[in-house]
DNA sequence: CCGCGGGCCTGAGAGC
DNA sequence: TGCTCTCAGGCCCGCG
């Protein structure tokens, strides 16, 4: 399930050789995503360098020479693998070094760089869209996203405004994109954990100025950052789908405190609690009812 | 405006 | 190469 960690994570990857290269050459095997490929996907890049490779919440955004921007979201299941072609690309051809493409290949890119990059989804709830760069803010996807939880602008002050008042739970608020933008299921469970907080407890008890309330919202905003920063160090949690792009891994599966492991005995130096596993929204949450109050 | 729940999509895994 | 069922969840949308 790729989160911002995860997303993160394959930013990294995909830097070193899409930024400062171009794309030779596009191929769009299926176009039914989330949504349709944009109009004319393959000609807006072909020919096209890129820039740069940021990150939004959970979306890629490669800046293009055009002055597009490529937005890419992982959806549940999408990720990126690079490899390389062996020799000088000859103009006009391509080929695939890992063989030929797999059944969920949707998107491959040949980079100048002599990279191949291969974006793979089978449940198809990934999407990509071309943006003019001077309606990026506008879009309707980056438009309604709140803070950057790793951003200098995101404290205690922000998450309390945004809880206002609220009487939805923490987990729904955490899920929320428009409150903090890049956490998923995993990680609002952890980062309710670290910061002893109830997912169950009503979102508006976060939002005064002063007291209880105030410290409440600061010691789950360290906590988000904490998580995410650790995360992003481990190279992200692989459950099912998420891999890096040169195919390894990601390490953070194993420092889960609470995500699936109903039933076992609370990490939280001396509680003796045993994690939960409730249902809000439909989705799975990870609590210890001991220490999370 | 807000919160809730359905639907999209496929593979893994459980149960028979 | 067993079949069927349920579950997983990011995000959008419609409903009340």
């Amino acid at each position: 399930m790729p989160e911002l960690p995860e997303v993160e994570t394959v930013r990294r990857g995909l830097a070193p050789v899409m930024e400062g290269a171009r794309f030779r050459k596009v191929e769009a095997r299926r176009a039914d995503l989330r949504f349709p490929l944009p109009k004319d996907f393959v000609k807006r890049l072909e020919g096209k360098a890129v820039q740069g490779l940021g990150r939004r919440a959970k979306y890629l955004l490669a800046d293009l020479s055009s002055g597009e921007v490529l937005l890419m979201h992982l959806g549940m299941s999408g990720s990126f693998r690079v490899a390389h072609e062996a020799k000088e690309a000859v103009p006009g051809e391509f080929h695939h070094p890992r063989g030929a493409p797999g059944k969920h290949d949707h998107v491959v890119f040949h980079m100048t760089s002599g990279a191949v990059v291969t974006f793979n989804d089978p449940r198809r709830f990934g999407s990509m869209k071309l943006v003019p760069r001077a309606e990026l803010e506008h879009d309707p996807l980056i438009r309604a996203l709140g803070p950057e939880p790793l951003g200098n602008v995101f404290d205690a002050a922000m998450l309390a405004r945004a809880c206002r008042g609220r009487k939805t739970s923490l987990k729904a608020a955490l899920s929320d994109q428009r409150v903090v933008a890049g956490l998923g299921n995993i990680y609002v469970c952890e980062a309710l954990h670290r910061a002893r907080l109830s997912p169950k407890r009503r979102a508006g008890t976060l939002a005064t100025r002063t007291g209880a309330p105030r410290e409440r919202a600061g010691r789950l905003v360290a906590a988000i950052r904490a998580v995410l920063h650790d995360a992003i160090r481990a190279g992200g949690s692989s459950l099912r789908d998420h891999r890096r792009t040169d195919g390894e891994l990601g390490d953070f599966q194993h420092a889960f405190r609470v995500y699936d492991r109903a039933g076992e005995p609370c990490p939280t130096p001396g509680c003796r609690g045993t994690v939960r596993r409730i249902v809000q929204g439909a989705r799975s949450t990870f609590y210890c009812p001991v220490c999370q109050k």
